[in-house]
DNA sequence: TATAACTGATACTATATTGATATCAATTAA
DNA sequence: TTAATTGATATCAATATAGTATCAGTTATA
């Protein structure tokens, strides 16, 4: 059992290189050369993120995507959200036997507890939290092979 | 996002009827009527189960299927694994980036934590739980409507 | 103003997974 | 003998996932 698909985590990849670099417009080529996201497949995401409100985008030349929220505030239970729906454990489970007096169904309940510890977990994870545990692996281990960027 | 799959789902509510009917052998054909679940689809699910050692079953008439192992003793964070896979939250995020250096991936570990805290909560949910739950909830509200079986 | 570098918006294809059905042989209680 | 049952496959349809292609519109800048 996968519980993130490949476009949920392509859109995590791709908002922890726009959360690195802020205040400045990324084109999908680059996410797409720096991250191995197949492009087409990235632009795709991106402009749902737009939708989501999530990034903004500008057009034409020098053009490209910069974050529109802080990456703290993007827990990566909204990007499930987004690209998988809601998380759901199962839709009714046990229909016929209980399901003639939901209110008091035990099950339901019980798979709804779990539900909720689910999101909890995915949503204590953020952007932002991501983006600084990236940074303190970097730094702390500071290691041997390339070092600095351009 | 869908966690449980109709055959997960379906397999919950077959041992969980077998959990109820202790030490007799329970047909395919009733189990499907009892619980609405496609009968061959069933009668697929249900080989697995005895693959897997959770079921046994007696071939010809008045045969059936029963219980192997203690209710109590079935989590169905098994169950997911039987037909869905091991949980894993995702394959291997962040490839290029990160995965040089791999032991040290902070997201891998996020990640893997994550996965802990569901396995935990799936594993602490068992057949023997759910019957329990269920008894008690009819014993209850014991209501109005419909009372007693045959 | 031409043009290259971009995004916006769709339409399309391939593959895998899920959910379900059908068939036939073998077994067994009655 | 036969009806009820499991064992074992084969097949199928629907849906979801992953990825590609195309064309129109926008904008920096040479
Ligand atoms: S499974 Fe539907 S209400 Fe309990
Ligand atoms: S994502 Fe592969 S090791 Fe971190």
């Amino acid at each position: 059992m996968k519980v993130l698909t490949k476009k949920t985590d392509y859109a995590i990849r791709a908002l922890l290189m726009l959360g690195s670099k802020r205040d400045v417009y990324v084109s999908a080529k680059s996410i797409s050369a720096d991250q191995d996201i197949p492009y087409q497949f990235l632009r795709g995401l991106l402009q749902e993120l737009i939708r989501h409100d999530l990034v903004v985008s500008k057009e034409g030349a020098q053009g490209g995507f910069m974050m529109k929220k802080e990456p703290d505030e993007i827990p990566i239970a909204q990007l499930i959200e987004v690209f998988q729906g809601k998380v759901q454990v199962s839709e009714c489970m046990f229909r016929k036997q209980i399901c003639a007096n939901r209110a008091r169904c035990v099950l339901r309940h019980e798979i709804m507890r779990i539900e909720e510890v689910v999101n909890r977990e995915f949503d204590k994870v953020t952007i932002g939290k991501l983006i600084r545990d990236l940074d303190a692996a970097n730094g702390v281990t500071h290691g041997s092979g390339e070092k600095g960027g351009s």
